[in-house]
DNA sequence: CCGATTGACTTGAAGCGTCAAGCGTCGACG
DNA sequence: CGTCGACGCTTGACGCTTCAAGTCAATCGG
């Protein structure tokens, strides 16, 4: 498409890229395999779940929770069916509006985010929070925001 | 398993947390999303035709390309009978060992990444370096050498 | 030498995510 | 009111990754 002449990367914007696309799929690979393992979910899975937990009534509108898991509707419409099987979840028609489809948290749910968020807060913090001093931590949250921001510029400020 | 009360994460810590994960979802569909646009391959086969092509003779080993490439190699060994079947790879026994199999990039190959690579790097740049001071690019490979050693202490410090 | 073992890789089936198409509901407009 | 479009969600087919089992070559032990 762009015929210009690509400005290349140096030795260190190499090392930056290299090292931060390697993090990427460690931290992916990392945290699958800790929940599959101590849970028997998927990383996604456990967001849905985490999501619903806090919020209000533990129930959510399935596109509200489809932006704030990062998934798509079609996704979560995948997962939900899954969870809804192991009794964890929910779904009834949002009373006010019939186009709405609402998850609900069960009681079984509940449980059983209440058994698996340690664990998976633990591996978090012994990944990425405890390796890095403070100050790596806000200027990792600034990164964070200016390369969401760059991806996506519509995208919330929290993300 | 652990019984231990955990020791949740503070607002700063959760922003943290919440803030690289969103980066590492965000920044794994728009690169697969503009090489799946562009050039019609995903990430990972990106990266083992590119890992190819700076390689020795354009030639690597299997396990040493799956090492690389962060993959396993069962599903390097799917994704290069694909990229064999479009001509861009070529597979042959290592003469010196039997058990090894070498990956050789082809000339079609090559002409792919060169073709490719631009408009890869080039996006890299957007998302990822313009947005960040040298200072951020800095921090930023500590923070991805730290937490990548967190995951695997015995992996490489390139990674 | 020859059988057993290990290591490198391949294969096929099963599971998950995506894409495109479809369904039902709501709101607007005539 | 009736219908038409838009929206929210679901579904099924397809492609990719993974997992477990299998193949083949090299090496080791007797």
């Amino acid at each position: 498409m762009d015929t210009h002449e690509p400005r290349w990367l140096d030795a260190e914007e190499r090392q930056t890229w290299l090292s931060l696309a390697a993090m990427v799929i460690n931290l992916s690979n990392a945290l699958d395999a800790q929940l599959q393992r101590d849970a028997g979910i998927s990383h996604f899975e456990y967001q849905v779940l985490a999501t619903l937990s806090e919020a209000n009534e533990r129930t959510m509108r399935m596109s509200d929770l489809a932006a704030v898991t990062n998934g798509s509707l079609s996704r979560l419409s995948h997962v939900v069916k899954r969870l809804e099987k192991q009794g964890w979840v929910r779904r009834t028609p949002d009373p006010d509006n019939g186009r709405y489809t609402l998850a609900v948290l069960t009681e079984t749910g509940w449980e059983k985010v209440v058994a698996t968020a340690p664990g998976h807060v633990e591996e978090v913090r012994r990944l990425v929070l405890d390796p890095l001093t403070q100050a790596h931590q806000r200027t990792l949250r600034t990164i964070g925001h200016r390369v969401n921001q760059a991806i996506d510029p519509t995208s919330t400020c929290q993300e």
